[in-house]
DNA sequence: ACTTTTTGTAATATATAATTGACATTTAGT
DNA sequence: ACTAAATGTCAATTATATATTACAAAAAGT
């Protein structure tokens, strides 16, 4: 399960994989895997990717049922 | 910064931190150290807890500025 | 067509989340 | 006061998120 609502979310903001990396701290692999799905990131990643991206938990990284 | 918002949540759900730990599929120690703070759970994680607590990510984990 | 940027992946290494077992303290029940 | 359930915390181990390096392919720019 990809996460779309990330990857829309970073483009609107117009940066790249990479300069997301470098804003939040972590790797372009990361922030790709991410995107990709099946991966698993912390929380503490996740909130600085709201952060960044200004949007909340819910916007980015809830799943209904 | 301990996690108050999970704890309320838990203590309205009235399940204990066994308890919660099973409905999750964790151990007790790992739902006290996000309790107590201090602590970077999976976005994983933090989803089933929300689940079984009935509340959304924003409403556990989310912390202002 | 060519060049540069961006993205998708893989293999190995490192940092840290989560487990396990155990014990002390606190809280609730009787 | 006594007992049992719940919580706080520690040390050691295991599982996995993240880093690092690297390469190929796709997309965007000129």
């Amino acid at each position: 399960m990809k996460n779309k609502k990330m990857k829309i979310a970073r483009i609107e903001s117009e940066v790249s994989q990479e300069q997301l990396a470098d804003l939040v701290g972590v790797t372009r692999q990361t922030i790709n895997l991410i995107e990709s799905g099946n991966y698993n990131p912390s929380l503490k990643l996740c909130l600085e990717i709201c952060k960044v991206l200004h949007k909340t938990l819910d916007e980015l990284f809830w799943e209904e049922n």
